[in-house]
Order: structure tokens, then sequence, then C-alpha cells
DNA sequence: ATTATCTATAGATCTATAGATAATGC
DNA sequence: ATTATCTATAGATCTATAGATAATGC
């Protein structure tokens, strides 16, 4: 797929330009990614979206059924990574819990800030709450579920009764979801040390 | 203003409600901030805006310029408080600056996170980012800068040289804006004792 | 023949204005 | 007379479908 050269089947696109490379699906859902985290889901227009891509509105319609489902795919496919990571850290029962997390820390922040659009951005989104989106809940979910046992697994986790693990874990969490804030906030930061700060408060924060 | 027992200059409502005692202008306010909050605003018609504060559409212009006039007070109305507060507390001499700082962050999340609506969730739309709300950001700017000052004035920020104050004063600040997430993902949680415990974490997170 | 795209458009909004109406005030 | 509201609607969208078109593939 991609390029191939150049000749393609069907009709040619009305307005051409260089072949990107990617598929017709991800430059719609680059596209897409773009124009969410920016200026928003419903300020973002199926037009905007389309020509953006390189194509008229109408032709989104052969990949996709419509904004929702480019939402829904672009939500999925940033946190199911960092749910991937976190599994693997969950089960390493050679390294200390401590910097297990400390690592998951990192790698989220990395995530949510690394790559061309600020698609951690996304989350913000009030829209995102609505029930079409129950999939990317549940996922972030049990991501969540990974942060409080293994802060739980610390040695200061471990003191905590339930309900003062669980308010940790909320602000911990919560500040590696509103990191989002801060690097949308000043963009030109570099990533990896900033990452590797955030890990640092985000221990703090959990007391340990 | 307000109520005055019954009788009104004017046509009647088409929908009588019972009296909710304030000014019109602030019925349509609240009815945004809920509405804004819940939905987004970009998804939210002046339809639905007009007839959650108990009138027709077309009225709404009566009192207010449209959806964007309704957006910039309620950032505003916001965000004011929280920069007369830290004034007063950059001011007072007498107090350590590490409780100021706490007390600042505690009154912040109160009034991010109390109030009958999430109105902190307005600083996460999208649209919040346009130049028409720099009145806003200017405030905030402000807000942020006295954060700054403070957490210079402790020990532990006195040490420090200036891009790392900086990158204390974002970390610091973004967890405060950030609590607007955890509070959104729970917002039956207690807020004055989470308020207690998000200023701890954030003097953590400052290294205090 | 198959495919990817296009143009055109119906139907459903949504905003903001124009002008009518039903109260009180004097 | 003044005021707050109403009804009606023009003009500007925006989405999603129908049907035409211009390539390649066989």
């Amino acid at each position: 797929m991609g390029s191939g050269g150049g000749r393609r089947v069907g009709r040619p696109r009305a307005a051409q330009r260089p072949d990107s490379g990617l598929s017709p699906r991800d430059e719609l859902l680059d596209a897409a990614a773009e124009l969410f985290t920016t200026r928003g889901y419903a300020a973002t227009t199926t037009r905007a979206v389309a020509e953006r891509a390189g194509m008229r509105q109408a032709s989104m319609y052969h990949y996709v059924s419509g904004k929702e489902e480019l939402l829904a795919e672009l939500l999925e496919s940033t946190v199911t990574p960092s749910l991937a990571f976190a599994r693997e850290l969950l089960a390493d029962d050679a390294t200390p819990p401590e910097n297990r997390l400390w690592e998951l820390c990192r790698t989220d922040v990395e995530l949510l800030c690394g790559g061309p659009h600020n698609l951690g951005g996304l989350y913000l989104l009030p829209e995102v709450r609505a029930e079409r989106f129950a999939g990317f809940h549940a996922v972030r979910a049990e991501l969540k579920d990974t942060y409080r046992q293994l802060l739980a697994a610390t040695t200061a986790g471990g003191a905590l009764v339930k309900s003062e693990l669980d308010l940790r874990t909320d602000l911990l969490f919560g500040l590696i979801e509103g990191v989002i804030l801060v690097h949308r906030s000043d963009p030109e930061r570099p990533v990896s040390a900033f990452a590797e700060a955030t890990a640092d408060a985000a221990l703090r924060i959990a007391g340990i």
C-alpha cells in the first residue's frame, strides 16, 4: 500500500499533492488528530478533516463512517500502548516497584506529549465522556488500576489504607494526565527531560 | 432586581417557572456554565443555553451578544477571585512563604472544584485558546507568576536556578489545574479534604 | 469490471435579525 | 411609552447520500 510509484486505481484526486506515504485512512486520522486537538471535536467539520487529508468532504465516507469513528480510533490508539507497557511492568517482579512506577510515569508522559500532534489533548475534549467511547474508558481505567497496584506494592504505598491509596492514585494519575495542560502551554519544551522531571514529581506526590 | 414578588415589566415568558432569584443574565451564565462544562462550547447551541435559562433562543440576544460573551465572562469570573487572593498572599510578609504557597494551592483547588458546576472544566475547552479570550489569559498568567514568586521566596525555591524554578512552577501550576481532571472523574469526593491533600502534594512537587 | 474519487444536493440544523405582542409605568 | 419577551425566518452552514466519472485491471 502507500505509494507504489504513482498509478493508482480510481478517479484521481481533484487537488493533487505529493504522496505522504500514508494510506488514505491514516491521512484522515492524522488530519483529525491535528484538528481535534487544536480546534476541538465539535468545532471540526468533516469538510475540514477531509480537505486537510487531501480529498473532498464526501470521499471521507469511503473510509470512515464519520467523525466519531475517527475520534474513537485516535483515543484507543493513544492509550493502548500505555496499557501494554504497564502490563509488562506489572509482571516484572525482578525490579523494585518504585522503579517500575517511575518508569511507567516517564513513558506515559513521553507518549502523551511526544509525537507530532498533542494527542494527549484529545483526553480533554468534553465529547470524550460520551458512551460512544466506552472502549477508551475501559482501557484507561485498566491503566489507572495498574498505577494503583504498583503504588500499593511500594513500601510507602503498602502502609496506606484503601481510601488513602485511592486518593494518592488519583493525584498521581491526575498529575500524569494534567501534564497535557503543561505541555499545551509550552509545546517547545524538550519532552524527554520533562518526562523524567514529571516522573520524579509523581513519586514525590505518591509519598515515595 | 431578582424577584420583587411577581409583576414584572415586559411580555411574560412562554414557559413560566418558579423564580430562580437570579437576574436573566445570570440565569444565562448559569445555564452556559452547566452546558459548556458538560457538553463543550462548540457543541452547545444558543437555543440550549436560552431554553435552560427559561427563555426562547432569540430572547438571549437581549442580554448578551452571543455565546462568546458568555464564555469570556465565565472564564474571567473564575480566575479573577484567585488572582485577588494571590495578591493578598504575596503582600503578606508576616507569614512564611511555604505557608502562603500552601494556602494559595488549597484555595485555588476549592475555587476550581467547588461551586455547583465544574467551572474549572472551562479551562479545558479547546476554544479557550482563541485570541478572543486574551483577557482571561492575561489574568491567568499573572496568577501563575504569583505562584512563581511565592515558590522563589521559599527556602527550597531560593536555591533553584531560573530554568529549574520555571519547571517547578509549571509542574506546580499544572498539578493545580490538572486537579480539574481528577475532580471531573470523581465529582462526589468532598472538596475541602481533597483541596488540602492537593496542597500537600503540590508542596511535595515543589520540593518543599 | 472494479475502484477511488468527484459533483451535486436534500434535509437538518444553527445564528442573528425583524417585527409583533403583552406586560407595567406614567 | 417603555420594556421584555415572543414568533417567524433569511442566510449560512454541515452531514450524509445518490449518482457520475476517470483511472486501472483483466
